[in-house]
DNA sequence: CTTCCTTTGTTGACGAGTCAAGGATAGCCA
DNA sequence: TGGCTATCCTTGACTCGTCAACAAAGGAAG
Protein backbone atom coordinates (compact mmCIF):
# COMPACT_ATOMS: atom_id res chain seq x y z
CA UNK A 1 0.00 0.00 0.00
CA UNK A 2 1.57 3.40 -1.29
CA UNK A 3 1.84 6.12 1.26
CA UNK A 4 1.65 9.91 0.02
CA UNK A 5 4.37 12.51 0.14
CA UNK A 6 3.63 15.68 -1.59
CA UNK A 7 0.34 14.77 -3.29
CA UNK A 8 -3.21 13.20 -1.60
CA UNK A 9 -3.57 9.71 -3.28
CA UNK A 10 -0.45 10.00 -5.21
CA UNK A 11 2.32 7.35 -4.12
CA UNK A 12 5.37 8.87 -3.00
CA UNK A 13 6.86 8.34 -6.91
CA UNK A 14 4.27 9.68 -8.83
CA UNK A 15 4.14 12.74 -6.49
CA UNK A 16 7.66 12.89 -6.67
CA UNK A 17 7.93 12.45 -10.47
CA UNK A 18 5.32 14.81 -11.10
CA UNK A 19 5.92 17.73 -9.01
CA UNK A 20 9.41 16.96 -10.22
CA UNK A 21 8.85 17.99 -13.17
CA UNK A 22 6.91 20.90 -13.03
CA UNK A 23 9.38 22.60 -10.87
CA UNK A 24 11.92 21.36 -12.86
CA UNK A 25 10.41 22.36 -16.26
CA UNK A 26 10.12 26.09 -14.11
CA UNK A 27 13.77 26.37 -13.39
CA UNK A 28 15.33 24.53 -16.26
CA UNK A 29 13.48 26.46 -18.67
CA UNK A 30 13.46 29.48 -16.79
CA UNK A 31 17.35 29.47 -16.44
CA UNK A 32 18.17 28.53 -19.87
CA UNK A 33 15.99 31.39 -21.31
CA UNK A 34 17.25 33.96 -19.16
CA UNK A 35 21.13 32.78 -20.07
CA UNK A 36 20.31 33.03 -23.28
CA UNK A 37 18.52 36.16 -23.36
CA UNK A 38 21.80 37.80 -21.89
CA UNK A 39 23.91 36.90 -23.98
CA UNK A 40 22.84 36.46 -27.44
CA UNK A 41 19.52 38.80 -26.64
CA UNK A 42 17.77 36.19 -27.88
CA UNK A 43 14.29 34.53 -25.79
CA UNK A 44 14.26 30.82 -25.76
CA UNK A 45 11.20 30.55 -27.90
CA UNK A 46 13.06 32.72 -30.49
CA UNK A 47 15.86 30.57 -30.38
CA UNK A 48 13.95 27.26 -30.58
CA UNK A 49 12.74 28.38 -34.31
CA UNK A 50 15.32 29.23 -35.76
CA UNK A 51 16.88 26.49 -34.60
CA UNK A 52 13.94 24.37 -36.15
CA UNK A 53 14.16 26.60 -39.36
CA UNK A 54 17.89 25.49 -39.10
CA UNK A 55 17.12 21.99 -38.94
CA UNK A 56 14.45 22.28 -41.59
CA UNK A 57 16.89 23.35 -44.15
CA UNK A 58 15.94 27.09 -43.99
CA UNK A 59 12.33 27.20 -44.47
CA UNK A 60 9.05 26.21 -43.00
CA UNK A 61 5.34 27.07 -43.27
CA UNK A 62 3.92 29.05 -40.31
CA UNK A 63 1.42 26.26 -38.87
CA UNK A 64 4.24 23.71 -39.01
CA UNK A 65 6.09 25.66 -36.53
CA UNK A 66 3.66 25.95 -34.25
CA UNK A 67 2.68 22.33 -34.63
CA UNK A 68 6.64 21.52 -33.93
CA UNK A 69 7.06 24.19 -30.60
CA UNK A 70 3.71 23.78 -29.36
CA UNK A 71 2.30 27.23 -29.71
CA UNK A 72 -0.68 28.71 -31.01
CA UNK A 73 -0.77 30.03 -34.80
CA UNK A 74 -1.25 33.60 -33.17
CA UNK A 75 2.09 33.10 -31.01
CA UNK A 76 4.19 32.04 -33.94
CA UNK A 77 2.87 35.22 -35.88
CA UNK A 78 4.31 37.11 -33.22
CA UNK A 79 7.29 35.83 -32.63
CA UNK A 80 7.95 35.54 -36.44
CA UNK A 81 7.14 38.96 -36.58
CA UNK A 82 9.75 39.80 -33.79
CA UNK A 83 12.44 37.89 -35.58
CA UNK A 84 12.01 39.26 -38.72
CA UNK A 85 12.14 42.85 -37.41
CA UNK A 86 15.60 41.70 -36.33
CA UNK A 87 16.49 40.29 -39.96
CA UNK A 88 16.68 36.56 -39.16
CA UNK A 89 13.95 35.83 -41.05
CA UNK A 90 12.09 36.62 -44.04
CA UNK A 91 7.87 35.92 -44.83
CA UNK A 92 7.95 34.38 -47.74
CA UNK A 93 4.30 33.62 -49.91
CA UNK A 94 3.84 30.12 -50.56
CA UNK A 95 4.11 29.00 -54.48
CA UNK A 96 0.80 26.81 -54.73
CA UNK A 97 -1.01 27.68 -51.69
CA UNK A 98 -1.99 31.40 -51.56
CA UNK A 99 -3.01 31.15 -47.78
CA UNK A 100 0.25 30.31 -47.07
CA UNK A 101 3.65 31.54 -45.59
CA UNK A 102 6.94 30.72 -45.26
CA UNK A 103 8.88 31.74 -42.64
CA UNK A 104 12.94 31.73 -44.31
CA UNK A 105 16.11 32.32 -42.24
CA UNK A 106 17.87 34.77 -43.71
CA UNK A 107 21.58 34.28 -44.11
CA UNK A 108 22.00 36.95 -41.14
CA UNK A 109 19.58 34.68 -39.43
CA UNK A 110 21.72 31.51 -39.61
CA UNK A 111 24.97 32.83 -38.47
CA UNK A 112 23.25 34.34 -35.21
CA UNK A 113 21.61 30.50 -34.67
CA UNK A 114 25.15 29.62 -35.33
CA UNK A 115 26.73 31.94 -32.74
CA UNK A 116 23.62 31.02 -30.57
CA UNK A 117 24.04 27.60 -30.63
CA UNK A 118 27.14 26.55 -28.09
CA UNK A 119 25.62 28.36 -25.85
CA UNK A 120 22.28 26.61 -25.56
CA UNK A 121 23.77 23.14 -25.62
CA UNK A 122 26.13 23.96 -22.98
CA UNK A 123 23.03 25.15 -20.94
CA UNK A 124 20.80 22.14 -21.91
CA UNK A 125 23.58 20.05 -20.71
CA UNK A 126 24.63 21.43 -17.67
CA UNK A 127 20.96 22.46 -16.85
CA UNK A 128 19.12 19.10 -17.94
CA UNK A 129 21.42 16.36 -19.66
CA UNK A 130 23.96 16.09 -16.79
CA UNK A 131 21.77 14.94 -14.75
CA UNK A 132 20.81 11.97 -16.27
CA UNK A 133 22.96 8.79 -17.27
CA UNK A 134 22.67 7.34 -20.76
CA UNK A 135 19.77 4.45 -19.29
CA UNK A 136 18.07 7.19 -17.73
CA UNK A 137 18.44 9.87 -20.57
CA UNK A 138 16.21 6.59 -22.85
CA UNK A 139 13.73 6.36 -20.15
CA UNK A 140 13.25 10.28 -20.29
CA UNK A 141 12.99 10.16 -24.27
CA UNK A 142 10.96 7.19 -24.07
CA UNK A 143 8.17 7.78 -21.61
CA UNK A 144 8.06 12.01 -22.97
CA UNK A 145 7.24 10.64 -26.82
CA UNK A 146 4.33 8.58 -25.39
CA UNK A 147 2.92 11.75 -23.81
CA UNK A 148 3.76 13.52 -26.40
CA UNK A 149 2.34 11.22 -28.95
CA UNK A 150 -1.65 10.89 -26.75
CA UNK A 151 -1.56 14.05 -25.93
CA UNK A 152 -0.88 15.44 -29.84
CA UNK A 153 -3.75 12.64 -30.78
CA UNK A 154 -6.03 13.88 -28.68
CA UNK A 155 -5.24 17.39 -29.29
CA UNK A 156 -6.39 16.70 -33.27
CA UNK A 157 -8.83 14.25 -32.35
CA UNK A 158 -10.67 17.29 -30.42
CA UNK A 159 -9.72 19.66 -32.65
CA UNK A 160 -11.79 17.94 -35.23
CA UNK A 161 -14.67 17.36 -33.40
CA UNK A 162 -15.11 20.53 -32.09
CA UNK A 163 -14.52 22.40 -35.08
CA UNK A 164 -18.41 23.79 -35.19
CA UNK A 165 -19.16 23.91 -31.37
CA UNK A 166 -18.65 26.56 -28.67
CA UNK A 167 -16.08 25.87 -25.86
CA UNK A 168 -16.73 27.72 -22.39
CA UNK A 169 -13.33 30.28 -21.41
CA UNK A 170 -12.05 30.79 -17.83
CA UNK A 171 -15.64 31.36 -15.93
CA UNK A 172 -14.12 31.53 -12.47
CA UNK A 173 -17.16 30.53 -11.16
CA UNK A 174 -16.73 29.85 -7.30
CA UNK B 1 29.73 7.92 -32.38
CA UNK B 2 26.40 9.02 -31.39
CA UNK B 3 24.55 9.89 -34.45
CA UNK B 4 22.28 13.33 -34.44
CA UNK B 5 18.68 13.76 -34.51
CA UNK B 6 16.39 16.52 -33.90
CA UNK B 7 19.49 18.81 -32.39
CA UNK B 8 22.63 18.64 -33.40
CA UNK B 9 25.89 17.79 -31.39
CA UNK B 10 23.14 16.04 -29.74
CA UNK B 11 23.04 12.15 -29.10
CA UNK B 12 19.21 10.43 -30.21
CA UNK B 13 18.63 9.90 -26.61
CA UNK B 14 19.39 13.41 -26.01
CA UNK B 15 17.68 15.27 -28.25
CA UNK B 16 14.84 13.30 -27.80
CA UNK B 17 14.97 13.39 -24.12
CA UNK B 18 15.14 17.52 -24.24
CA UNK B 19 12.53 18.09 -26.68
CA UNK B 20 10.48 15.51 -25.50
CA UNK B 21 11.00 17.32 -22.45
CA UNK B 22 9.60 20.60 -23.72
CA UNK B 23 7.13 19.48 -26.05
CA UNK B 24 5.62 17.16 -23.22
CA UNK B 25 5.54 19.54 -20.68
CA UNK B 26 3.75 22.32 -22.98
CA UNK B 27 1.17 19.83 -23.99
CA UNK B 28 0.27 18.55 -21.03
CA UNK B 29 0.02 21.41 -18.51
CA UNK B 30 -1.58 23.22 -21.30
CA UNK B 31 -4.65 20.64 -21.49
CA UNK B 32 -4.51 20.18 -17.76
CA UNK B 33 -5.08 23.78 -17.49
CA UNK B 34 -7.63 24.11 -19.71
CA UNK B 35 -9.37 20.70 -18.27
CA UNK B 36 -9.31 22.13 -14.69
CA UNK B 37 -10.52 25.66 -15.41
CA UNK B 38 -13.22 24.34 -17.49
CA UNK B 39 -14.94 22.88 -15.25
CA UNK B 40 -13.26 24.37 -11.80
CA UNK B 41 -12.58 28.03 -13.02
CA UNK B 42 -9.66 27.57 -11.42
CA UNK B 43 -5.98 28.15 -13.46
CA UNK B 44 -3.60 25.23 -12.78
CA UNK B 45 -1.22 27.98 -11.21
CA UNK B 46 -4.07 29.00 -8.25
CA UNK B 47 -4.97 25.46 -8.20
CA UNK B 48 -1.67 24.61 -7.11
CA UNK B 49 -1.32 27.31 -4.85
CA UNK B 50 -4.52 25.88 -2.61
CA UNK B 51 -3.22 22.77 -2.46
CA UNK B 52 0.25 24.12 -1.46
CA UNK B 53 -1.69 25.47 1.41
CA UNK B 54 -4.10 22.25 2.22
CA UNK B 55 -1.05 20.02 2.18
CA UNK B 56 0.86 22.55 4.29
CA UNK B 57 -1.91 22.55 7.00
CA UNK B 58 -4.18 25.67 5.54
CA UNK B 59 -1.46 28.46 5.82
CA UNK B 60 1.41 29.53 4.36
CA UNK B 61 3.87 32.98 3.81
CA UNK B 62 4.33 34.35 0.49
CA UNK B 63 7.75 33.92 0.34
CA UNK B 64 7.30 30.23 0.98
CA UNK B 65 4.83 29.60 -1.61
CA UNK B 66 6.88 31.32 -3.94
CA UNK B 67 9.74 29.10 -3.60
CA UNK B 68 7.37 26.39 -3.72
CA UNK B 69 5.29 26.83 -6.54
CA UNK B 70 8.49 28.06 -8.44
CA UNK B 71 7.10 31.61 -8.89
CA UNK B 72 7.74 35.25 -8.53
CA UNK B 73 7.06 36.71 -5.35
CA UNK B 74 5.14 39.92 -7.51
CA UNK B 75 3.42 36.60 -9.44
CA UNK B 76 2.66 35.16 -6.41
CA UNK B 77 0.91 38.37 -4.98
CA UNK B 78 -1.38 38.31 -7.95
CA UNK B 79 -2.61 34.62 -7.92
CA UNK B 80 -3.44 35.08 -4.52
CA UNK B 81 -5.51 38.16 -4.67
CA UNK B 82 -7.13 36.93 -7.44
CA UNK B 83 -7.78 33.88 -4.79
CA UNK B 84 -8.59 36.21 -2.19
CA UNK B 85 -11.23 38.31 -3.98
CA UNK B 86 -12.69 34.77 -5.10
CA UNK B 87 -13.10 34.09 -1.14
CA UNK B 88 -10.94 30.86 -1.33
CA UNK B 89 -7.96 32.77 0.81
CA UNK B 90 -7.62 35.17 3.19
CA UNK B 91 -4.59 37.43 3.86
CA UNK B 92 -3.42 37.11 7.35
CA UNK B 93 -0.41 39.25 8.99
CA UNK B 94 2.34 37.32 10.91
CA UNK B 95 2.71 37.44 14.35
CA UNK B 96 6.17 38.03 15.31
CA UNK B 97 7.79 39.11 11.93
CA UNK B 98 5.50 42.79 10.63
CA UNK B 99 6.83 42.19 6.95
CA UNK B 100 5.18 38.46 6.58
CA UNK B 101 2.16 38.18 4.91
CA UNK B 102 0.11 34.77 5.85
CA UNK B 103 -2.10 33.48 3.02
CA UNK B 104 -4.79 31.06 4.69
CA UNK B 105 -6.95 28.51 3.27
CA UNK B 106 -10.62 29.48 3.91
CA UNK B 107 -13.18 26.84 4.54
CA UNK B 108 -14.51 28.18 0.84
CA UNK B 109 -11.11 27.63 -0.44
CA UNK B 110 -10.90 24.12 1.65
CA UNK B 111 -13.95 23.41 -0.19
CA UNK B 112 -12.75 23.93 -3.61
CA UNK B 113 -9.68 22.55 -3.28
CA UNK B 114 -11.45 19.74 -2.87
CA UNK B 115 -14.04 19.33 -4.82
CA UNK B 116 -11.02 20.24 -7.75
CA UNK B 117 -8.82 17.61 -6.49
CA UNK B 118 -10.24 14.18 -8.14
CA UNK B 119 -10.31 16.28 -11.35
CA UNK B 120 -6.85 17.56 -11.18
CA UNK B 121 -5.64 13.96 -9.69
CA UNK B 122 -7.64 12.28 -12.74
CA UNK B 123 -5.94 14.48 -15.45
CA UNK B 124 -2.34 14.08 -13.97
CA UNK B 125 -2.59 10.67 -13.99
CA UNK B 126 -4.15 10.11 -17.51
CA UNK B 127 -1.44 13.16 -19.05
CA UNK B 128 1.23 12.28 -17.01
CA UNK B 129 1.42 9.18 -15.04
CA UNK B 130 -0.06 6.78 -16.94
CA UNK B 131 2.78 7.08 -19.45
CA UNK B 132 5.38 5.36 -17.37
CA UNK B 133 5.81 2.30 -15.57
CA UNK B 134 6.55 2.53 -11.68
CA UNK B 135 10.09 1.91 -12.76
CA UNK B 136 10.00 4.38 -15.02
CA UNK B 137 8.25 6.69 -12.76
CA UNK B 138 11.05 6.43 -10.29
CA UNK B 139 13.97 7.21 -12.56
CA UNK B 140 12.18 10.60 -13.32
CA UNK B 141 11.54 11.30 -10.03
CA UNK B 142 15.04 10.90 -9.49
CA UNK B 143 16.09 12.78 -12.39
CA UNK B 144 13.92 15.55 -11.69
CA UNK B 145 15.38 16.04 -8.12
CA UNK B 146 18.75 16.19 -9.35
CA UNK B 147 17.76 19.01 -11.63
CA UNK B 148 15.74 20.63 -9.12
CA UNK B 149 18.22 20.39 -6.35
CA UNK B 150 21.39 21.65 -8.06
CA UNK B 151 18.85 24.32 -10.40
CA UNK B 152 17.81 25.93 -6.95
CA UNK B 153 21.54 25.65 -5.16
CA UNK B 154 22.60 28.16 -8.67
CA UNK B 155 19.82 29.94 -8.22
CA UNK B 156 20.34 30.98 -4.66
CA UNK B 157 23.89 31.30 -4.86
CA UNK B 158 23.50 33.89 -7.80
CA UNK B 159 21.19 35.37 -5.43
CA UNK B 160 23.25 36.10 -3.01
CA UNK B 161 25.99 37.11 -5.16
CA UNK B 162 23.81 39.60 -6.87
CA UNK B 163 22.61 41.43 -4.51
CA UNK B 164 23.83 44.50 -4.75
CA UNK B 165 25.16 44.57 -8.65
CA UNK B 166 22.94 45.23 -12.03
CA UNK B 167 22.19 42.63 -14.81
CA UNK B 168 21.29 43.75 -18.55
CA UNK B 169 17.83 42.89 -19.39
CA UNK B 170 17.07 41.43 -22.61
CA UNK B 171 19.06 43.57 -25.46
CA UNK B 172 17.94 42.45 -28.26
CA UNK B 173 21.43 43.21 -29.99
CA UNK B 174 21.57 41.94 -33.09
C1' DC C 1 19.77 54.74 19.66
C1' DT C 2 21.43 55.31 15.03
C1' DT C 3 23.10 53.55 10.85
C1' DC C 4 23.36 50.34 7.41
C1' DC C 5 21.99 46.44 5.08
C1' DT C 6 18.78 42.62 4.33
C1' DT C 7 14.33 40.55 3.78
C1' DT C 8 9.35 40.76 2.76
C1' DG C 9 5.46 41.91 0.17
C1' DT C 10 3.12 45.12 -3.11
C1' DT C 11 2.63 47.82 -7.39
C1' DG C 12 3.18 50.23 -12.11
C1' DA C 13 4.87 49.23 -16.45
C1' DC C 14 5.69 45.96 -19.54
C1' DG C 15 6.37 41.60 -22.59
C1' DA C 16 4.79 37.22 -24.01
C1' DG C 17 1.48 34.42 -25.83
C1' DT C 18 -3.66 33.11 -25.86
C1' DC C 19 -8.25 33.63 -27.75
C1' DA C 20 -11.60 34.80 -30.90
C1' DA C 21 -12.86 37.34 -34.92
C1' DG C 22 -11.90 38.19 -39.59
C1' DG C 23 -10.14 38.12 -44.42
C1' DA C 24 -8.26 35.33 -47.89
C1' DT C 25 -7.56 31.09 -50.31
C1' DA C 26 -8.35 26.11 -51.16
C1' DG C 27 -11.12 22.24 -52.22
C1' DC C 28 -15.38 19.68 -52.63
C1' DC C 29 -19.90 18.70 -54.52
C1' DA C 30 -24.05 19.81 -56.90
C1' DT D 1 -20.22 27.99 -62.06
C1' DG D 2 -21.93 28.80 -57.48
C1' DG D 3 -22.15 27.57 -52.88
C1' DC D 4 -20.17 25.57 -48.52
C1' DT D 5 -16.87 24.38 -45.55
C1' DA D 6 -12.19 23.98 -43.97
C1' DT D 7 -7.53 25.78 -43.54
C1' DC D 8 -4.02 29.42 -43.13
C1' DC D 9 -2.43 33.55 -41.22
C1' DT D 10 -3.05 37.97 -38.90
C1' DT D 11 -4.78 41.20 -35.42
C1' DG D 12 -7.19 43.54 -31.40
C1' DA D 13 -8.23 42.65 -26.78
C1' DC D 14 -6.94 40.44 -22.92
C1' DT D 15 -4.63 37.64 -19.14
C1' DC D 16 -0.75 36.07 -16.86
C1' DG D 17 3.41 36.67 -14.64
C1' DT D 18 7.96 39.17 -14.75
C1' DC D 19 10.87 43.09 -13.55
C1' DA D 20 12.28 46.97 -11.06
C1' DA D 21 11.23 50.40 -7.74
C1' DC D 22 9.49 50.95 -3.34
C1' DA D 23 7.92 51.07 1.56
C1' DA D 24 7.93 48.77 5.85
C1' DA D 25 10.14 45.98 9.09
C1' DG D 26 13.92 43.02 11.01
C1' DG D 27 18.77 42.56 12.67
C1' DA D 28 23.58 43.48 13.60
C1' DA D 29 27.36 46.82 14.77
C1' DG D 30 28.95 51.01 16.27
Amino acid sequence: MPRMSSLPHLSDSEGAAWSGFLRAHALVARRLDAELAASTGLALSEFEILLQLAWAGGERRMARIAHDVVLTGGGVTRIVARLEKLGFIERRSCPGDGRGVFAVLTRKGRAKQRAAQPLHLEGVRRLFLSHASEAELKVLAKVFARMVATARADTDACDLRSSASARPGRNHAG
